[in-house]
DNA sequence: GTGGTCTAGACCACA
DNA sequence: GTGGTCTAGACCACT
């Protein structure tokens, strides 16, 4: 869900949430995405900074828009295995950086994963 | 190092960086931390913005100020604990549910971090 | 090749194609165009974008359409050498000018022609 | 000067206009840009369009922005020597190809320039 | 005062 | 109906 206290931007936030949901396949049999419009209903944005979400995802290479046709998730077989990769790189790299800079080594960082629920 | 083409604030980056220097007993011998000057020289910042980590610093009760003498850690035995404990547990809660969403198990996260060197 | 991430849209790139067939000699003998629908075909485009290429072509009297028969080439003897002539003054101008707002003088221009391949 | 009529959105014909005076050493003195607002007055456009035109230069590593003290040049060396070279590539590209397209050779275009004013 | 984000609403070009 | 652009005005975060 969006919040609006947290300090990514509500268009980063539904961009994030989509490339998640092309890593879970949502997009694998329909490449087209939901209208500017709908996107902005779904979200409970406006419509412009749904266009943003789009305009910024085409900048990624993830997807493409026909004016007066739709936007559609990119042509390209390797796309959600990459996007997931390199998510979770950067999840893991940023991670890994911050943990170890407050002192843990990767073994203690692994142990702390196995105590969470 | 700090970066501009950063989502975080300046700000927000020398607090980050200051806690993990208490975090590794920086200060655990000498309490004062350097004046709003000297952190902005140091920092390569305007000097309004190492007052207000100073500031900040304080609402966390991480550090008071006496006037006209200098800005010092409090002065709590368990205060470097808590830190770590606190920043290591916002840093697992995120990265583990971002992983989750991007259908990683908690094995499969295991393995990745073992997987980097 | 037409394009979707060109910024022109795809009827003007059609409409661009076509001149340039015109001027190439290709209706010279038949001046009969393909009907809306093979065109529609041949370029990969809706019918509807292809029924507003002979529109426009028609506003610019390069061809003409009879009802229940065809669309065709005008009968213009000097309508290819026209078209050359004014697609390469177009041509020319915007370039000479942007090429001068980035600082390259005549003789400067004419090398840069040359060292291509 | 800006056109409404033309098929170029302002915020490209901004951009364009403002990498030509980079190119042209307008910025080599001074890196500081206009600020949104003022860039907004200069050309005549809404300060939303004005940021927009420094998002765009921003994601082509053209300029940076902080926030709350301005947009800047980026600190390249090189950047004016490399913009020129890749916009006079590009105006060379598409001239050149079109030219040919419509039956050019080499050395009729280089006829056709010298013919211009 | 600077850039960043968002809303609301409008108009256009395109298919 | 679709995306693209622009305006007007507001509020926020940062320096």
């Amino acid at each position: 869900m969006l919040t609006y206290d947290n300090n990514q931007p509500m268009y980063k936030q539904v961009i994030d949430d989509i490339k998640k949901r092309i890593v879970n396949g949502d997009f694998s049999h329909n490449p087209q995405f939901p209208s500017t419009r709908e996107l902005a209903i779904a979200y409970g944005i406006n419509p412009n900074t749904a266009a943003r979400v789009y305009k910024e995802l085409e900048l990624q290479h993830i997807c493409y828009s026909k004016k007066g046709v739709g936007t559609f998730l990119m042509n390209n077989l390797k796309l959600e295995e990459d996007l997931k990769r390199t998510m979770a790189d950067n999840l893991l790299n940023s991670f890994l950086s911050n943990m170890s800079d407050l002192g843990f080594s990767k073994d203690e960082i692994i142990e702390e994963i196995k105590k969470e629920d």
